[in-house]
DNA sequence: CGTTTATGCTCGCCGCACGAGTTTATTACG
DNA sequence: CGTAATAAACTCGTGCGGCGAGCATAAACG
């Protein structure tokens, strides 16, 4: 029989040994600059427990409380923050043009380190120089750093990248990107972690379910509810661009047929307005939504897709009953370019009940910096859990 | 200031207290009959663990140990149970033609004790009946009922009826289902309870994501991760039938166009027929199954039904990434009807990379039963709570 | 410069689970 | 039939995290 203490659901594994810690250093993490004696009071910790925690998170490094700006009377408190020598993580962005590394601290605030522009879109070539510069970042910083998170603008599952239409890979394996096996490697699709950070951080805090869509090549979002994305089995959910709401004539490239897809972004305006495929639908796009003014073909074009896009979406209300919409990518330059068409869209394909207060929808507020965020956070919910303490703590303990 | 102790988040709310205790419990509702021995063994608990947590539960009356059949050497163990004097919930399922109403205790099994078919199908005249009956349960068993769940045919919005098309009913009010103002009342979606109810003890037991899909009238389901149903920001989500997969020329009795349920159902079965729309699409969608073998008329328009189902469904799947799909109601009659164009569109419409491995498409396992388990489920789910438990104590230590 | 106020610190206590040792109930075997 | 083997339950001392109460301290107010 496997060892007891293996068992996920392990009275002994969920112990209770870091549950005031780690509901401080959450704390810490969801409010940059929060005070101590706020934290204790959220908490509802006593001023006892609140010395007790923090003391014990200043000896493991994983917390440093520096003087608050005093505001009032009474013994001034100390605002919490990341320890100068606490654990790090490394998120990574890989996008269609360029990739980005950058290296946050407990407070999830992502510091881009690394940056550049793909040289050549062959894979191998891409993961070797995103490889060196996280190689690098991680031989600066050591045993700090925790683990190593990437969003990729592919369709992930079970950890690996399966297809990156924008990027033209295939299959292709990350794992070289660690420099360090020991090192928790995290994948995730761009787009889903941008859901992540503005759900947590951005336009949609607070939310109970925020769903984010995006809109690049294709289709990408997330529905995130308590602050993690409802990403499936293998984490391949959120592919929301390849549910047929289009044109069951059209093939897309995915092999399903019919794909919201193929109705909403270049492709789709491209062919409305007559125009043969466009090579980059992106910039494609972009350019499109610049010449609504003046081009009336143009602009019915662009009136389609944002009406395809509003009932789409209207759909995806009715079924995941989100409280509020977050938009990405081009997702919020199309609504803007024909409103009306859009909101129309939107409200007729609502269920009748929902009509009366439709959820917000509104612009993602992280912009380019969401999918790095979330990356970040990916990686740090693997830091900041019973495991990952208590592995930081053998490292601390062990160094002295 | 709010009193911290009400926050949500506090650690003193979820303080250690029940841990032991709550998972105790969850294995003996997770597998009604499992030893004391094996428990210990599962959560990796000391033997002086189990010992004292046990004790503890039966002193509350919320586990009783029964002699287990002996099956080797060494010192015989217990079997749990749930206690006879212990906790019980109520457990309601309004259907279209009639309603049930059970009593579960801890291990979750809903035994039926009133049922009756509706005599009209007036919602106050349907809430007075299924009031009484709960009313009498509850008297019967006094302090011990500790919540009341309600599974019900109609879309739910917050703890209420929105509306509900199989009855005839607009927004209707549940409350006056409650004897005692204090019991908890649960209202939730059937189709969503009895997904619930599949993901934790059906078909899908042991599901990362299950994703159930019934056909009654128009579709239902849910998503359920980890145990839980992903039903959005007021409850209200896993409305797929309302996703716009279907014919827009086809305005939908919800308000919207194209929904996938007009396409799927007895409607559209009558549609493609010939037949005009039926009054009953439930027992219309019965019959013209039945009639399959013999008209090819009926054979044609069930396969257009299936094809349109199996359509949808590989959408969903594309954006859920369930690894499993149950089928409830007449899903998997429909599917079972016509189940190469089915297959077929299932297939067609799948994104290429899932092809390979798409998940198990099986008929539910719970059947009729499904809704009724899934809310004693949702009831327990409150009962079993580190607050539900420090109620119960309180009760039982005031009673002695 | 004392008072007020908010916060931090110290220390004894409690409850839960752990671990090691002991006891008990049953089966297997000579 | 009695003894060994085995599996599980019971007992009790220990450790740890957080609680409470009381005390100490650093600012602002008047």
């Amino acid at each position: 029989m496997a060892s007891p203490a293996n068992r996920s659901g392990s009275v002994r594994a969920r112990n209770a040994r870091w549950r005031g810690a780690l509901a401080v250093l959450e704390e810490m993490r969801r409010e940059p600059g929060v005070t101590r004696a706020a934290v204790a009071r959220r908490l509802g910790l006593t001023t006892g427990s609140a010395t007790e925690i923090t003391a014990r998170l200043r000896d493991l490094a994983l917390l440093a409380e520096t003087q608050a700006a005093t505001l009032g009377r009474g013994r001034p408190t100390t605002v919490l923050g990341p320890h100068p020598e606490g654990p790090l993580v490394i998120a990574v962005d890989i996008r269609q043009e360029d990739w980005r590394c950058a290296v946050a601290a407990l407070d999830g605030a992502p510091d881009v380190v690394e940056a550049e522009a793909h040289a050549d879109r062959d894979p191998a070539a891409v993961i070797a120089a995103i490889g060196r510069a996280v190689r690098r970042v991680h031989d600066r910083h050591g045993h700090r750093v925790r683990a190593v998170s990437v969003a990729v603008a592919a369709t992930v599952r079970s950890g690996g990248v399966v297809q990156a239409a924008s990027l033209g890979w295939d299959a292709v394996d990350l794992r070289a990107l660690t420099a360090d096996p020991r090192t928790p490697l995290l994948i995730g699709n761009d787009a889903t972690l941008a859901g992540v950070a503005e759900a947590r951080l951005g336009a949609a805090a607070g939310a109970v379910a925020a769903l984010h869509i995006t809109i690049e090549v294709g289709i990408g979002g997330t529905l995130v509810v308590g602050g993690r994305p409802v990403d499936g089995a293998t984490g391949a959910g959120g592919e929301f661009g390849h549910l047929p709401f289009g044109d069951p004539a059209l093939r897309c490239p995915c092999g399903a047929r019919g794909c919201w897809d193929m109705t909403v972004d270049g492709r789709a305006i491209a062919r409305h307005v007559g125009d043969p495929p466009p090579r980059d639908p992106r910039t494609y796009a972009l350019e499109a939504l610049r010449r609504v003014r003046g081009e009336p073909a143009v602009r019915a074009a662009v009136g389609r897709a944002a009406e395809a896009f509003g009932g789409g979406l209207a759909g995806l209300i009715n079924a995941l009953d989100p409280d509020i919409v977050t938009l990405g990518g081009l997702a919020e330059p199309l609504r803007a370019a024909a409103e009306p068409r859009f909101t129309a869209a939107l409200t007729d394909g609502l269920m009748r009940f929902r009509r009366a207060d439709p959820p917000p929808v509104v612009a993602a507020a992280l912009g380019e910096a969401g999918a790095l965020h979330g990356a970040a956070a990916a990686a740090l919910d693997h830091v900041l859990t019973e495991d990952g303490l208590n592995a930081w703590a053998a490292f601390v303990g062990a160094g002295r």
